[in-house]
DNA sequence: GTTCGATCCGTAAGCGCTTCCATCGACGCT
DNA sequence: AGCGTCGATGGAAGCGCTTACGGATCGAAC
């Protein structure tokens, strides 16, 4: 079944040389080495190995058969050359993020792993240029076939220059103000109502929220998702409860003085890191979560952090986000369509920081 | 000057359609539009462009200006499977580390950084693949130049396979076992003997030491700087003040108690993390630093952190490592060779987490 | 049995670039 | 003046792939 007839492990390339220099790989197998193994075409084969139509359905089994045994892998700029899809795409980032965001890494983790579970290679871009100037060079090189993009303190302008260029675009993280963005998120609103729900249910009279970036769509959406959690249990909304943060654990242990002094007993903050700032200001203070201040966070990029705190936070996919961001992305290149905006459901991790149901 | 003659800004491309639809760039210049434009051959045009013999230096000048002014971008594909550089490298790292190690983040960013300067693409090589399935990606995707690796957390598998697969390749940041590597990495021993040195010299009677994972070169190495410092000052060297850390927050957290009570004015840690962690809980027990234990840390990677520390760190100039390497590897790809081994000078930043000199 | 259409497949033309090779002119020599 | 030499130059092949395009094959319908 396995064997299929190949042409001698030495390929039929060029001339072999001598014996003793074995090439530390199997020589480089091209399209037309398995054609040719395969007794087709190349064109053939090319269709064959790319889906495309025209090209019998058993016929299509042996090409494949004979690629893989030959390990056949398309050379990527060849392929990309002939005007075929080169299987790399460009993450865009902001580079300074790098360095405090806990998000952005974890998302950058999370698409390396789906690149390569989609063999797709993964080119890292940054904001470290203009936006016209980055996606001049993008179109002009001619080796990436779309752009993810994490709209996280990007500038619109990004968007824009992208989007007009016709590149293949897909945003992750944020809401896209113009229309004919593909854009891919995880649900905000409803599971941060569900953590301040929770804290409400189990003793928190006093919950007070330290909020992202005003104007980032994803710190709009949770705290939405505060407000509803409070008005559905018809409590009256404090603004002085509302604090305003920038996503950074600093921001967490600045407002420590402010939000003991407004003695509440919950906090939910825009996301961990402003939860972990917060929550060793509190421990410096003698203060302990969820005994004195129940915590909850968001992202769940602070679980692996080093043991002692086991904070409650609303847990992002970003495996589940990086995925369906490629997917999407694929099927753009592909023109094939893709849904417009998708929301990913997050989990709630429920850790120490705040107190569990009693009853259940 | 600047007066190169265009044949009209709709360079001669394929017809150039209606009148109304601008594309959003000025449409895909190729080298044989310049070659043209400069009443070349294509084959001139290249030579020239790419610095190589056999062109006359007017020549070459006049194809660069009308190559600029055109706005001429090489179609890095093309150019690969010509034969040339892609410029496009990889840099491989182990993608678990991402998340906690401000090292290796750092060291991504500098990179993207540098990877920009340099014009080079930067593609995201991971571990999440095993060594030979991801060199033998690289060899026949056939679309990187090079591959810049850091060596940190990666089993020497790694450099074995990439060098044995002939791929040009570049260590950051550790010492090769192979001789036939190059690598770039920072002075260790020499700033960390400075640093506990310094301490010595003002005030400190016990000077403890976190090491780093062991077997790891760059450890070791700051550790040789930790006992160079005691022994050149005639100082006893106490096995029992070095405390075996391994990099992470959560190491230095955990060590405090028992650095704590082996009764040290001093901790030298191998990196800003363990200092982070061990500064943390050491503000937990109302101790700080320096008044009650001097402290320093490796890295410079926490000076970013958020305000409240100012850490004494020997700061990795990240932004030239990643130059050097980059660099290094671009002369390697063009058999240019280059030096095996290049020391980087650190520079120590003086926090306040050190006591300073009294008298200067 | 011929004709038509659909389906499968092979031929060949590039994609934009590098590089080998032949050509050509200018120069220095006898 | 004639010849060899050498550097500058253009022509053309080809990197590995995709994709018109057209030829072959087969079944069905007349």
């Amino acid at each position: 079944m396995n064997e299929i007839p190949i042409p001698g492990r030495g390929i039929p390339t060029i001339a072999s040389g001598g014996p003793p220099e074995a090439p530390p790989f199997p020589a480089n197998v091209t399209l037309s080495d398995v054609a040719q193994a395969a007794g087709v075409s190349l064109a053939a084969a090319s269709r064959a190995l790319n889906g495309k139509e025209g090209v019998r359905e058993n016929v299509r089994a042996r090409v494949q058969l004979v690629a893989d045994s030959l390990g056949y892998r398309p050379n990527r700029a060849a392929k990309n050359l002939a005007g075929g899809r080169a299987s790399v795409i460009g993450l865009l980032l902001c580079i300074d993020e790098l360095q405090n965001n806990h998000y952005v890494i974890s998302l950058l983790q999370a698409f390396a792993k789906a690149a390569e579970d989609h063999d797709e290679g993964l080119m890292l871009l940054t904001d470290s240029r203009s936006p016209s100037k980055v996606v001049e060079n993008l179109i002009r090189d001619g080796l990436i076939d779309g752009v993810i993009i994490s709209a996280i303190a990007l500038e619109d302008r990004w968007v824009e220059e992208l989007l007009d260029a016709k590149l293949a675009t897909v945003i992750v993280g944020a809401h896209p103000r113009r229309s004919d963005v593909c854009a891919v998120d995880v649900k905000n609103r409803e599971p941060a109502k569900l953590v301040v729900g929770h804290m409400l249910d189990t003793g928190c009279e006093r919950v007070a929220m330290i909020s992202g970036i005003a104007h980032r769509v994803d710190a709009a959406r949770r705290l939405a998702g505060y407000r509803d959690a409070l008005l559905e249990r018809g409590l009256v909304l404090d603004e002085s409860l509302i604090f305003s943060g920038n996503f950074t654990r600093g921001a967490g242990w600045e407002l420590c003085d402010e939000i003991v002094g407004a003695r509440v007993d919950g906090v939910f903050c825009a996301n961990d890191q402003m939860a972990l700032g917060l929550h060793d200001a509190l421990q410096l203070r003698g203060l302990s979560a969820p005994e004195d201040i129940s915590l909850a966070g968001f992202d769940g990029t602070s679980l692996d952090e080093f043991r002692g705190l086991d904070l409650t936070t609303v847990v992002q996919p970003f495996s589940v986000l990086a995925d369906t961001a490629i997917v999407t992305l694929k099927s753009l290149v592909d023109r094939k369509g893709a849904p417009r905006e998708q929301l990913v459901q997050p989990t709630v991790h429920w850790g120490s920081t705040t107190r569990r149901r009693s009853a259940e």
